[in-house]
RNA sequence: GGGCCCGUGGGGUAGCUUGGUAUCCUUGUAGCUUGGGGUGCUAUUGACUCCGGUUCAAAUCCGGGCGGGCCCA
């Protein structure tokens, strides 16, 4: 299967060849996590909660539901999310007085409990997280992992005094956003997204967007300040040490499953998966090779060597299945094993093992004795090498345009006035989605690519996922 | 939001036009063989998406639901 030529046949297959997910149950957009799936998806909470942690968040979990009269208090917010939630109507054989949403996120389900928890400014900042299953009614076309209707998320809420220190939280997420990504490979840009595409309610949104293999953006999570724009309405207020009563100044963070959807994406080729191996289910995989009459010493060694290795900590599976070894290299390949191991009666003579790199193809030898620090030492060149060849191409895919004219499949860079009425056209007139304006701002001077006013204003417009 | 296509063992398919016995590959299971890039042989399990209609008879024709995929906005 090509990934160049057919990026969507291409990933609806490794999907299912990996063992990542199983779309077959029978409801649109909910689809069962199969163990090897799973597994990226837990070792990519790990990261989250460890950043998350490290910056003093507190992990919590509520509800999944969230009554009617609560989910309708923002207004924006609710006219952002009516047309795509779950409603819960009937208890048993009883109609509810009182409906229940199904969370599509969870600000309603919060932030009532934010104002009993925000009492003093000593009370704040507020800092909590929890990693949960979120549903939204998509009524577009699904696919695993990038568009679903039972999302695995998290979701980071905090509270502040003042804007400025709610502003010094984004700057956080930053810091934390980086963190995460370096383990998981994946490049990003931050774009601040336009006033009609930001997040319902909030002040303003960042955009977190990583570039498919198809020219197309994905969005991968974003960044939001909210200012009081929830606190009013949810009561949300604290004294401060004057003994005045101020609302809170609010931010949240979050980002979904769709991490591995970019890690598939980005990462992968046409044997199969690549993955990065801060997240690989297993990091390397020892393949024993075995010829008549040699399978003791041979099943032995290897035993030791995944022994070894299991016990520096490193996640490594030993396939002992009485296969081929040729058909285990495919069987590994596809599943983006980020090193395969390989033992034969040659290597315990001369006291090594064989390594091949996913990534690279590379193949090379790694002496016995040094085989804990070799492997590690393999496995951080590859965490950095995938890191900067996706950062590459993540830049590469942005295309600098003064014309509408022949568009390419890329990103977009261009001059916009900022006017509402200009962005409407490009997007409409385009077929493109215009993603914001950068975060960290881009020295630029020219054109609005609409109405052709001069410009210091930059923006980026790409189709997306 | 609009249009088009599709649904047959676990996966991929033939059969459908012209209604009557469901094809092949792969996978799974058991055994032998083989073993540094998908060994080979033998035996064997396993399917017509659901509901309704037409008909003596439906995988096949008609309608709807559910599910899957593509294109356009």
């Amino acid at each position: 299967m090509e990934k160049d030529t057919n990026f969507n046949e291409w990933y609806n297959d490794i999907v299912e060849k990996a063992g990542l997910s199983d779309k077959r149950y029978p409801i649109k957009g909910m689809n069962v996590w199969t163990p090897y799936g799973w597994k990226i998806m837990r070792h990519v909470d790990t990261y989250i909660r460890k950043e998350l942690d490290a910056t003093g968040h507190d992990e919590v979990c509520f509800p999944l539901l969230i009554p009617e009269t609560e989910f309708k208090k923002e207004k924006d917010h609710i006219k952002g999310f009516d047309s795509e939630v779950y409603w819960v109507t009937h208890a048993g054989l009883n109609e509810l007085d009182v409906r229940l949403v199904v969370r599509p996120t969870s600000e309603t389900a919060m932030y009532p409990m934010f104002s009993l928890w925000v009492r003093s400014h000593t009370d704040l900042p507020l800092k909590i997280y929890q990693i949960v299953n979120t549903f939204r009614y998509e009524t577009k076309q699904t696919r695993s992992f990038i568009r679903v209707r039972e999302i695995h998320f998290f979701e980071s809420h905090t509270c502040h005094a003042t804007e400025e220190d709610a502003q010094r939280q984004v700057e956080e997420d930053f810091e934390i956003l980086g963190k995460i990504m370096e383990q998981l490979c994946i490049p990003y840009s931050l774009l601040v997204r336009t006033e009609w595409d930001k997040f319902p309610g909030a002040y303003y949104t960042v955009g977190l967007d990583t570039a498919m293999p198809n020219g197309r953006m994905l969005q991968i999570g974003s960044i939001h300040h909210y200012r009081t724009n929830f606190s009013i309405p949810y009561n949300i207020t604290y004294e401060d040490a004057d003994g005045e009563h101020k609302h809170a100044h609010q931010t949240t963070y979050g980002m979904s499953e769709r991490l591995v959807g970019a890690i598939i994406g980005v990462h992968g080729d046409d044997k199969g998966l690549i993955l990065p191996p801060p997240v690989a289910p297993f990091q390397a995989v020892i393949i024993p090779i075995i010829s008549k009459g040699n399978a003791e010493p041979v099943l032995k060694e290897a035993n030791k060597i995944r022994d070894v290795l299991e016990k520096a900590g490193i996640r490594v599976k030993l396939d002992d299945r009485d296969e081929r070894p040729g058909s285990k290299f495919y069987d590994w390949e596809i599943r983006g094993v980020p090193l395969r191991l390989e033992l034969g009666m040659k290597d315990i003579e001369k006291n090594v093992v064989t390594f091949v790199r996913r990534d690279s193809g590379e193949k090379g030898t790694i002496s016995s004795e040094d085989i804990v620090p070799g492997v590690e030492m393999i496995l951080e060149i590859i965490r950095e090498g995938m890191f900067a060849k996706a950062w590459k191409q993540q830049k590469e895919n942005v295309a600098d345009i003064d014309s509408l004219k022949d568009l390419p499949e890329r990103t977009l860079r261009f001059g916009w006035c900022g006017s509402e009425e200009c962005g409407h056209r490009l997007e409409d007139e385009n077929n493109l989605k215009l993603l914001g304006t950068p975060y960290i701002p881009e020295k630029f001077k020219g054109k609005c690519i609409v109405c052709g006013k001069p410009t210091e204003k930059v923006a980026y417009a790409a189709r997306s996922m």
